[in-house]
DNA sequence: GACCTGCTGCGGACTG
């Protein structure tokens, strides 16, 4: 495939000293070469899809033609310097500018562009949004010849709003463009790849190239029991110390404030035995310029060991190199996300990644495990979640096509908005109805039978937060009297009367000042476990599924201490005398003398909608996630099973209501709350809940019961 | 029991 490379690009490849060129970067330069294909490229980490994707492209792309002929699109502007750096030596070959294109990006450079539009623009989705809704002309001056979209990290976007957003700006970029745009979208092996076929393009003209072999995972499962500890057992640290001392690690705790006392602990025992101090954390709290130091240390050093305590900030494509071990404490909530994790490590392409994966309590463990045997034994990574009416989207879209244009009629927007893919399955009257809704509630307005954005849409519009559409909590200063104890993220949870863990003490909030950005608090009189939860990971049914069948069954587990199989073990005895034959529906039901528990062994999402249904019916209970546990007051199970379903026929006041009442249920949304409420409802359902699913459970399962004397 | 992501255009002060 390298003889269809333009000559400067062969030059290149030769100055590489590559040995030969990867299947994908094989396949992608044959596709964009000799096809007129949109393309998706999905193959692991580190696996040269940037230059699979820009090999080809600039071999084909006349650079001469007036205006930018290649778009890239980043999720993260620290993805965008980091791709700058490798473009830009690739393009310096060409005599091709490369230009950097987001908020933090040098205004002057910008400039240049405008009066000079040529090249390759490195870009986020903000930043387009901004550029349409600012300055068409602008977006037109640079945009309106554009051979090439390439979208990086598409895997980031797709089932997210975000991504909603992006598939709707690239058919915005689409419209004023005359020519054919080739988008290609590059990505991590994914478990479906139909969504990235919808935001990169007409689905028949889209093409997907898989490399998909993957490197080998060695794992080893540790067990160090947490009980009611609020810090990590001393005895875990210590394995771990010397477990990593010697190593390049990332340290993957599930939580920013558990990366911070990883970091710490571990550089203490490191200097208490004289090792290395190369412990860094990394998450979104910590400074950026301090995050940026911890990447080019890890990337660039070659000689010492480090470890760095981090959220998922470091799970996407930013340059780190390879590390020797992925240490994951506590399961992952998906599958997805610890292959991404794991995917870091294994230092060459041949070597084997490693994974240690520490564990804190029985189920955890058992949730830990389960995750790597469903990937092995069938690669399963969970499906993404598709919104087929993203209502809120709309609305934002609605919104920001009129500030585009400043004015324009109502059948012009509803038009424009019915032709972009983005919106196919939300129909022309319900549009309307949105759009008329917009306007008695003043964020539109009709003027002389044009629409323009009117008095409380001013608001929304002009400012600086309208680009994104994803919601971000301020933070607030937390104080007792006059003394300030820390900040925290303000968010629905942050009420007068509620309970909140600071400085590893517990509080109660007396007054929030919202314009002052101000909490007050004073020490919590009852010993109440502060309530923080709302809406964590969502864990898919497939690994609770799982989790029954490692524990009925004799399954083979994975290589484990024996703490690890110890604590297997004991769990498996509890469940040893349920008569479990059919994984999908049999279900273990415990009676005691006074209560009795029922273990759902279901996805997150279902069980959240088991649990409104047993609220709407009036049933009193109690539940636990990550067990997929429900407690209720001892007495005729079928008989609360068939109340839950009944409940489902009377759900849908209750759902109104509860939206009506808390406003907090529409959270996720930065747009919903400006929608019809029947609209809000709708998006409640869809993302919350899976209704559907849990009437299915319910009128499927089958309980197994063991009646207890005891009342533990 | 979470984690993460991004941001215009203008006027005015200051620097070299």
């Amino acid at each position: 495939m390298y003889e269809l490379l333009s000559e400067p690009i062969r030059r290149y490849v030769r100055e590489k000293k590559w040995d030969s060129l990867r299947p994908i970067q094989s396949a992608s330069i044959q596709k964009v070469m000799q096809s007129e294909d949109n393309l998706i490229l999905a193959s692991r980490t580190a696996s040269g899809k940037t230059e699979a994707a820009f090999l080809p492209i600039l071999s084909r792309v006349n650079f001469n033609d007036p205006g930018v002929q290649v778009l890239y699109i980043s999720p993260l502007i620290a993805l965008i310097n980091d791709q700058f750096i490798r473009v830009q030596e690739l393009c310096e070959h060409l005599d091709v500018p490369v230009t950097k294109w987001h908020g933090e990006a040098s205004q002057t450079l910008k400039n240049k562009l405008v009066s000079d539009p040529r090249g390759v623009v490195l870009i986020t989705p903000e930043s387009i949004e901004a550029m349409l809704v600012n300055s068409e002309y602008k977006a037109k001056g640079l945009f309106s010849n554009l051979k090439f979209i390439v979208i990086d990290e598409i895997h980031a976007f797709l089932g997210t709003d975000r991504g909603k957003q992006l598939q709707s700006l690239i058919f915005r970029l689409r419209q004023f463009n005359t020519g054919n745009v080739r988008v290609i979208g590059l990505s991590a092996t994914i478990g479906s790849f139909e969504q990235a076929k919808e935001m990169v393009g007409p689905v028949d003209s889209t093409r997907i190239l898989r490399d998909t072999t993957g490197k080998e995972i060695e794992t080893e499962f540790k067990y160090f029991e947490q009980g009611n500890l609020t810090e990590l057992p001393l005895a875990l640290l210590k394995d771990l110390y010397l477990s990593v001392c010697n190593s390049k690690v990332l340290i993957f705790p599930n939580a920013r404030g558990t990366a911070e006392e990883v970091a710490v602990k571990l550089h203490k025992i490191s200097q208490k035995v004289g090792g290395h101090p190369y412990y860094f954390s990394h998450h979104s709290s910590v400074h950026k310029e301090l995050r940026e130091y911890i990447e080019a240390f890890a990337k660039n050093n070659v000689r010492y060991p480090f470890a760095i305590a981090c959220t998922s900030t470091l799970e996407l494509g930013i340059d780190i190199g390879s590390v020797d071990r992925v240490v994951q404490i506590n399961a992952t909530h998906s599958i997805a996300g610890l292959i991404q994790r794991i995917g870091r490590s294994g230092r060459r392409n041949d070597e084997t990644s490693k994974l240690s994966l520490y564990a804190t309590d029985p189920w955890n463990l058992l949730q830990g495990i389960a995750c790597i045997t469903l990937f092995k034994r069938e690669g399963f990574v969970e499906p993404i979640e598709y919104t087929e009416k993203p209502y809120d989207i709309f609305l934002h879209q609605a919104l920001a096509q009129v500030r585009q244009v400043s004015e324009c009629t109502q059948e012009e927007l509803i038009h424009k908005l019915s032709i972009n893919s983005s919106f196919k399955f939300i129909p022309p009257d319900e549009m309307k109805e949105i759009v008329t809704h917009l306007q008695q509630t003043d964020l539109l307005e009709l003027i002389g039978g044009k629409l323009i954005i009117g008095v409380e849409g001013e608001k929304i519009v002009n400012t600086k937060d309208f680009y994104s559409v994803f919601q971000t909590e301020p933070l607030f200063k937390v104080q007792v009297q006059d003394k300030p104890i820390g900040e925290i993220p303000y968010s629905y949870l942050t009420k007068v009367d509620q309970n909140i863990l600071l400085a590893a003490r517990i509080w109660k909030i007396i007054d929030i000042d919202i314009r002052a950005k101000r909490i007050t608090v004073i020490p919590a009189m009852d010993g109440k476990k502060p309530v923080f939860s709302g809406f964590g990971g969502e864990v898919h049914p497939k690994i609770r599924q799982e989790m029954l069948r490692l524990l009925i069954t004799d399954a083979e587990m994975p290589p484990m201490s024996e703490d690890a199989a110890e604590a297997i073990r004991q769990l498996k005895l509890e469940f040893e005398h349920y008569k479990i034959e059919d994984f999908e529906v049999d279900r273990p039901l415990r009676v005691q003398v006074k209560d009795m528990y029922w273990y759902s062994f279901h996805g997150t999402r279902v069980n959240g909608s088991l649990s409104f249904l047993f609220d709407v019916a009036g049933i009193t209970h109690e539940r636990w996630d990550l067990e997929s546990k429900f407690k209720f007051d001892a007495g005729d199970f079928e008989l609360i099973i068939q109340k839950a379903m009944k409940a489902y026929d009377v759900l849908e006041p209750y759902l109104v209501s509860a939206v009506e009442k808390d406003p907090a249920l529409l959270s996720f949304s930065k747009f919903g709350a400006y929608l019809p409420l029947k609209y809000q409802v709708h998006l409640v359902r869809d993302k919350r809940f899976d209704f559907a699913g849990a009437m299915d459970f319910l009128s499927t399962a089958h309980t197994s019961s063991i009646h207890t004397h005891t009342n533990s």
